[in-house]
DNA sequence: ACAATACGCAGGTAAAAGCCTGCATGTCAA
DNA sequence: TTGACATGCAGGCTTTTACCTGCGTATTGT
Protein backbone atom coordinates (compact mmCIF):
# COMPACT_ATOMS: atom_id res chain seq x y z
CA UNK A 1 0.00 0.00 0.00
CA UNK A 2 0.92 3.51 -0.60
CA UNK A 3 0.07 5.03 2.54
CA UNK A 4 1.29 8.14 0.92
CA UNK A 5 -1.10 8.17 -2.51
CA UNK A 6 -3.94 6.77 -0.76
CA UNK A 7 -4.29 9.49 1.86
CA UNK A 8 -3.60 12.31 0.07
CA UNK A 9 -6.34 10.68 -2.27
CA UNK A 10 -9.05 10.60 0.81
CA UNK A 11 -7.94 14.23 1.65
CA UNK A 12 -10.31 15.73 -1.20
CA UNK A 13 -13.82 16.12 0.31
CA UNK A 14 -15.02 15.64 -4.02
CA UNK A 15 -13.55 12.10 -3.96
CA UNK A 16 -14.53 11.19 -0.64
CA UNK A 17 -17.84 12.00 -2.06
CA UNK A 18 -17.26 10.20 -5.44
CA UNK A 19 -16.33 6.98 -2.82
CA UNK A 20 -19.81 7.69 -1.31
CA UNK A 21 -21.30 7.81 -4.09
CA UNK A 22 -19.63 4.19 -5.36
CA UNK A 23 -20.86 2.65 -2.14
CA UNK A 24 -24.33 3.46 -3.09
CA UNK A 25 -24.09 2.40 -6.13
CA UNK A 26 -21.01 0.23 -7.65
CA UNK A 27 -19.99 0.02 -11.23
CA UNK A 28 -21.10 3.41 -12.20
CA UNK A 29 -19.47 4.96 -15.61
CA UNK A 30 -17.44 8.19 -15.80
CA UNK A 31 -20.55 9.67 -16.81
CA UNK A 32 -22.89 9.46 -14.07
CA UNK A 33 -20.21 9.98 -11.49
CA UNK A 34 -19.17 13.50 -13.09
CA UNK A 35 -22.86 14.64 -12.81
CA UNK A 36 -23.79 16.60 -10.09
CA UNK A 37 -20.61 17.16 -8.56
CA UNK A 38 -20.61 20.91 -9.23
CA UNK A 39 -17.17 20.89 -11.98
CA UNK A 40 -16.17 19.98 -15.37
CA UNK A 41 -16.21 16.58 -16.43
CA UNK A 42 -12.61 16.56 -17.19
CA UNK A 43 -12.50 18.00 -13.12
CA UNK A 44 -14.10 15.08 -11.64
CA UNK A 45 -12.09 13.02 -14.26
CA UNK A 46 -9.24 13.58 -12.78
CA UNK A 47 -10.52 13.02 -9.26
CA UNK A 48 -10.98 9.52 -10.55
CA UNK A 49 -7.77 8.96 -11.93
CA UNK A 50 -5.95 10.03 -8.30
CA UNK A 51 -8.49 7.24 -6.44
CA UNK A 52 -7.38 4.84 -9.10
CA UNK A 53 -4.06 5.64 -8.73
CA UNK A 54 -4.53 5.12 -5.26
CA UNK A 55 -6.24 1.85 -5.89
CA UNK A 56 -9.03 3.26 -4.03
CA UNK A 57 -11.02 2.49 -7.05
CA UNK A 58 -10.65 0.23 -10.11
CA UNK A 59 -11.78 0.91 -13.75
CA UNK A 60 -13.23 -1.39 -16.45
CA UNK A 61 -13.62 -0.45 -19.66
CA UNK A 62 -16.70 -1.52 -21.74
CA UNK A 63 -17.36 -0.39 -24.81
CA UNK A 64 -16.61 3.21 -24.66
CA UNK A 65 -17.88 3.15 -21.55
CA UNK A 66 -15.55 3.38 -18.15
CA UNK A 67 -17.09 1.44 -15.61
CA UNK A 68 -15.36 2.44 -12.05
CA UNK A 69 -15.50 0.35 -8.98
CA UNK A 70 -14.38 0.51 -5.14
CA UNK A 71 -11.50 -1.64 -3.83
CA UNK A 72 -12.05 -1.63 -0.37
CA UNK A 73 -8.50 -3.16 0.40
CA UNK A 74 -6.58 -0.04 1.14
CA UNK A 75 -8.95 1.21 4.04
CA UNK A 76 -8.55 -2.36 5.15
CA UNK A 77 -4.89 -1.49 5.48
CA UNK A 78 -5.28 1.81 6.44
CA UNK A 79 -7.30 0.87 9.51
CA UNK A 80 -4.72 -2.09 10.36
CA UNK A 81 -1.58 0.41 10.22
CA UNK A 82 -3.54 3.47 11.21
CA UNK A 83 -6.36 2.86 13.20
CA UNK A 84 -5.93 -0.24 15.05
CA UNK A 85 -2.34 0.29 16.40
CA UNK A 86 -3.50 3.78 17.89
CA UNK A 87 -6.82 1.51 18.71
CA UNK A 88 -4.53 -0.57 20.88
CA UNK A 89 -3.17 2.42 23.30
CA UNK A 90 -6.32 4.47 23.09
CA UNK A 91 -7.38 5.04 26.67
CA UNK A 92 -3.44 5.47 27.80
CA UNK A 93 -2.89 8.15 25.33
CA UNK A 94 -5.45 9.53 26.69
CA UNK A 95 -5.03 8.97 30.41
CA UNK A 96 -1.13 10.90 29.70
CA UNK A 97 -2.63 14.00 28.17
CA UNK A 98 -5.20 14.15 31.59
CA UNK A 99 -2.46 13.54 33.73
CA UNK A 100 -0.20 16.52 31.96
CA UNK A 101 -3.28 18.65 32.52
CA UNK A 102 -3.43 18.28 36.22
CA UNK A 103 -0.21 18.45 37.06
CA UNK A 104 0.60 14.37 37.73
CA UNK A 105 4.08 13.43 37.70
CA UNK A 106 4.44 10.86 35.45
CA UNK B 1 -14.77 15.97 13.69
CA UNK B 2 -13.88 17.82 10.40
CA UNK B 3 -13.09 14.94 8.17
CA UNK B 4 -11.26 17.40 5.71
CA UNK B 5 -9.05 18.76 8.05
CA UNK B 6 -8.21 14.96 9.60
CA UNK B 7 -7.78 13.67 6.45
CA UNK B 8 -5.02 16.63 4.87
CA UNK B 9 -3.20 16.26 7.90
CA UNK B 10 -2.87 12.48 7.32
CA UNK B 11 -1.66 12.85 3.82
CA UNK B 12 1.64 14.50 4.56
CA UNK B 13 4.57 11.88 5.59
CA UNK B 14 6.14 13.92 7.59
CA UNK B 15 3.14 14.61 9.90
CA UNK B 16 2.50 10.80 9.60
CA UNK B 17 5.87 10.07 10.89
CA UNK B 18 5.11 12.53 13.83
CA UNK B 19 2.36 11.15 15.02
CA UNK B 20 4.39 7.37 14.98
CA UNK B 21 6.79 9.49 17.34
CA UNK B 22 4.53 10.58 19.17
CA UNK B 23 2.93 6.98 19.71
CA UNK B 24 6.83 6.05 20.46
CA UNK B 25 7.00 8.45 23.36
CA UNK B 26 3.88 10.44 23.95
CA UNK B 27 4.65 13.93 25.26
CA UNK B 28 7.40 15.21 23.64
CA UNK B 29 8.39 18.62 23.70
CA UNK B 30 8.42 21.35 19.81
CA UNK B 31 12.33 20.81 19.91
CA UNK B 32 12.45 17.03 20.78
CA UNK B 33 9.92 16.46 17.99
CA UNK B 34 12.32 19.09 15.82
CA UNK B 35 15.19 17.24 15.84
CA UNK B 36 15.90 14.45 12.88
CA UNK B 37 12.81 15.57 10.26
CA UNK B 38 15.08 16.94 7.60
CA UNK B 39 13.61 20.34 7.83
CA UNK B 40 14.02 24.01 9.71
CA UNK B 41 12.52 23.69 13.34
CA UNK B 42 9.65 26.50 12.18
CA UNK B 43 8.74 24.00 8.81
CA UNK B 44 8.08 21.07 11.68
CA UNK B 45 6.44 23.49 13.62
CA UNK B 46 3.88 24.01 11.08
CA UNK B 47 3.27 20.74 10.59
CA UNK B 48 2.42 19.95 14.25
CA UNK B 49 0.05 23.27 14.19
CA UNK B 50 -1.79 21.49 11.27
CA UNK B 51 -2.04 17.89 13.69
CA UNK B 52 -3.26 20.24 16.27
CA UNK B 53 -5.79 21.90 13.96
CA UNK B 54 -6.95 18.36 12.81
CA UNK B 55 -7.13 17.19 16.94
CA UNK B 56 -4.80 14.60 16.33
CA UNK B 57 -2.61 16.16 18.66
CA UNK B 58 -3.14 18.39 21.94
CA UNK B 59 -0.53 20.74 23.17
CA UNK B 60 -0.14 21.67 26.50
CA UNK B 61 2.35 24.40 27.55
CA UNK B 62 4.28 23.72 30.79
CA UNK B 63 6.57 26.96 31.01
CA UNK B 64 9.13 27.49 28.08
CA UNK B 65 8.27 23.94 26.61
CA UNK B 66 5.22 23.30 25.01
CA UNK B 67 4.66 19.45 25.16
CA UNK B 68 2.70 17.21 22.48
CA UNK B 69 0.04 14.03 23.11
CA UNK B 70 -1.75 12.03 20.78
CA UNK B 71 -5.58 12.42 20.64
CA UNK B 72 -6.55 9.07 19.10
CA UNK B 73 -10.42 10.26 19.44
CA UNK B 74 -9.88 11.61 15.45
CA UNK B 75 -8.84 8.23 14.35
CA UNK B 76 -11.23 6.32 15.68
CA UNK B 77 -13.60 8.76 14.46
CA UNK B 78 -12.28 7.77 11.00
CA UNK B 79 -12.51 4.08 11.43
CA UNK B 80 -16.41 4.50 12.02
CA UNK B 81 -17.07 6.73 8.99
CA UNK B 82 -14.82 5.85 6.74
CA UNK B 83 -13.30 2.09 7.14
CA UNK B 84 -16.60 0.14 9.23
CA UNK B 85 -18.79 1.60 6.81
CA UNK B 86 -16.95 -0.06 3.94
CA UNK B 87 -15.67 -3.04 6.02
CA UNK B 88 -19.38 -4.44 6.25
CA UNK B 89 -19.45 -4.76 2.69
CA UNK B 90 -15.97 -5.57 1.97
CA UNK B 91 -16.73 -9.14 -0.05
CA UNK B 92 -19.42 -7.71 -1.68
CA UNK B 93 -17.71 -5.37 -3.27
CA UNK B 94 -14.89 -7.08 -4.29
CA UNK B 95 -17.36 -9.21 -6.02
CA UNK B 96 -19.02 -6.45 -7.88
CA UNK B 97 -15.50 -5.62 -9.87
CA UNK B 98 -14.74 -9.59 -10.04
CA UNK B 99 -18.32 -10.15 -11.69
CA UNK B 100 -17.72 -7.40 -13.87
CA UNK B 101 -13.88 -8.75 -15.25
CA UNK B 102 -15.22 -12.31 -15.68
CA UNK B 103 -18.17 -10.52 -18.08
CA UNK B 104 -20.90 -11.60 -15.96
CA UNK B 105 -24.15 -9.89 -15.71
CA UNK B 106 -25.25 -8.85 -12.89
C1' DA C 1 -22.02 6.10 -43.31
C1' DC C 2 -22.78 9.53 -39.90
C1' DA C 3 -24.32 11.76 -36.01
C1' DA C 4 -24.54 11.33 -31.23
C1' DT C 5 -22.28 9.56 -27.27
C1' DA C 6 -18.49 8.50 -23.96
C1' DC C 7 -14.20 9.36 -23.06
C1' DG C 8 -8.88 10.96 -23.49
C1' DC C 9 -5.24 14.49 -24.13
C1' DA C 10 -2.90 18.96 -23.66
C1' DG C 11 -2.17 22.93 -22.01
C1' DG C 12 -3.23 27.20 -18.83
C1' DT C 13 -4.47 29.68 -14.32
C1' DA C 14 -5.13 30.66 -9.46
C1' DA C 15 -4.99 29.11 -4.90
C1' DA C 16 -2.96 26.24 -1.41
C1' DA C 17 0.85 23.69 0.58
C1' DG C 18 5.45 23.07 2.04
C1' DC C 19 9.71 24.95 2.94
C1' DC C 20 12.79 28.60 4.22
C1' DT C 21 15.19 32.85 6.75
C1' DG C 22 15.23 36.56 10.11
C1' DC C 23 13.75 38.56 14.13
C1' DA C 24 10.86 38.91 18.54
C1' DT C 25 9.21 37.17 22.92
C1' DG C 26 8.96 34.63 27.03
C1' DT C 27 11.26 31.52 30.62
C1' DC C 28 14.78 29.50 33.30
C1' DA C 29 19.12 29.00 35.86
C1' DA C 30 23.28 30.80 37.60
C1' DT D 1 20.02 40.36 36.05
C1' DT D 2 21.67 38.36 32.22
C1' DG D 3 22.75 34.87 29.00
C1' DA D 4 21.09 30.59 27.15
C1' DC D 5 17.16 28.11 25.75
C1' DA D 6 12.34 27.09 23.89
C1' DT D 7 9.09 28.83 21.24
C1' DG D 8 6.24 32.46 18.40
C1' DC D 9 5.57 35.69 14.44
C1' DA D 10 6.04 37.51 9.70
C1' DG D 11 7.08 37.37 5.08
C1' DG D 12 8.96 35.26 0.73
C1' DC D 13 9.79 31.51 -2.51
C1' DT D 14 8.68 27.22 -5.14
C1' DT D 15 5.91 23.28 -6.05
C1' DT D 16 1.64 21.02 -6.08
C1' DT D 17 -3.24 20.96 -6.45
C1' DA D 18 -7.74 21.87 -8.25
C1' DC D 19 -10.02 23.77 -11.60
C1' DC D 20 -10.87 25.17 -16.32
C1' DT D 21 -11.28 25.30 -21.80
C1' DG D 22 -10.57 23.41 -26.30
C1' DC D 23 -9.89 19.76 -29.26
C1' DG D 24 -9.08 14.76 -30.59
C1' DT D 25 -10.45 9.71 -30.66
C1' DA D 26 -13.19 5.70 -30.29
C1' DT D 27 -17.75 3.44 -30.05
C1' DT D 28 -22.58 2.95 -30.87
C1' DG D 29 -27.25 3.10 -32.87
C1' DT D 30 -29.94 4.44 -36.88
Amino acid sequence: MDADKVFKALSDSTRRMLLDRLYEQNGQTLGQLCQDVGMARQSATQHLEILEAANLVTAVRRGREKLHFINPVPLHEVYERWVQKFERRRLGLLLDLKNELEGDPK
